[in-house]
DNA sequence: TTGATTACTTGTCATATGACAAGTGTATTC
DNA sequence: GAATACACTTGTCATATGACAAGTAATCAA
């Protein structure tokens, strides 16, 4: 009997049938990650994605003036996918790296697509986590615009206590849209108490 | 035989039997709305979404401390959705306003569910839409990060000459997440040659 | 262990943009 | 047509954050 991990809660009985489940359950591939190695390289055609069952990841990108950008961040239990490539079939803008050692559940397009038609409740979820992952950008986006750094990165504290102390600050600074100088007086204003 | 306008470009028989487009295009109903008129409110549930065939819309929030956010802008032939609300079931964070008088096709969750899960090609275009509005998102979001207000701005004049021409600055400015007095002096700016 | 990256901190100074307030011009309303 | 609100501009000054550079500390490779 295989031991699913996180995909047991991600795909539960309280949604699924037990022969939905077992369909859709053995599609997915273990697939282990080190630190430092992509999951997906810019330019490329994106033809999977996956779920964490253990370690840590992140999205960037390159702007014009060649500065990495991370966009996202992904542990235990969440998706990793770049939405556009994935769904557009077009060569992504991102690029997805492992920041530690990991081990994630493949599914790759084709068999997504044929879940995706024929289970009902399968398009439901899938669609389901599409808007929340549009949603949660846009609550990115819009705190860009409406809050100081300083809140944003105490926000990310407080939802993704985590993400926030174990990735460089480099990275957690250009997803903050800050320089690593600013973040880094900002953490020691918090450390002063304030 | 009634003119369904920017519907047959956007369920084009590129993508559609005949079946298909008598189909879908008969549930859509065809409403006006008057300039300041709201098509949904903050707090309420979004149970349905449009196609502009004339006019323009804006959608924004109130952040905490009581300013107006825009968050997108609408011209013919563009959806008007708040995904979130729509598909997640849960109130609006967003108040979707006309800025002039509209003419809109309405399509309701319900009708909505109906088509996506029994028609196969509607289900794939809805979902190319959401990810449309998805990879939008993204790119406004990343632009706030690397881009200067002015080039964000410029981007806007080139991308949506119509929208940063017809709507109130003010509006535009917070869009872009700067103040009006800003993007007043950048528009001086561009007006002077660089 | 050593040397080399990488991660983070901190100083000085520059700058994009905000806050506030006053002004002009243009619509809209009664 | 006077009154009112709205849309935009512009001035002065404040401030959050960036750019650059130097330094310390931590990690990694050989």
């Amino acid at each position: 009997m295989i031991d699913y991990g996180v995909l047991n809660n991600i795909f539960s009985e309280e949604h699924f049938s037990k022969e939905e489940l077992e369909t859709i359950l053995s599609k997915f591939t273990k697939l282990s990650y080190s630190k430092g190695e992509n999951l997906l390289e810019i330019n490329r055609n994106s033809n999977h994605y996956w779920y964490i069952e253990e370690g840590l990841v992140r999205s960037y990108l390159i702007d014009y003036e060649g500065n990495e950008v991370c966009t996202g961040f992904s542990a235990k239990g969440d998706i990793i996918i770049d939405w556009p490539s994935f769904f557009m079939r077009t060569p992504t803008k991102e690029t997805i790296e492992a920041l530690s050692d990991c081990i994630c559940w493949q599914l790759d397009f084709e068999t997504f697509q044929q879940l995706f038609h024929s289970v009902e409740n399968f398009r439901e979820s899938g669609r389901a986590r599409l808007v929340q992952s549009y949603f949660e950008l846009k609550a990115h986006s819009t705190s860009l615009i409406t809050d100081l750094a300083k809140d944003r990165y105490l926000n990310l504290l407080s939802t993704k206590k985590e993400i926030a102390q174990k990735v460089p600050l480099k990275m957690l600074a250009s997803y903050l849209g800050i320089t690593d100088s600013s973040l880094s007086r900002i953490r020691k204003e918090i450390a002063r108490g304030k």
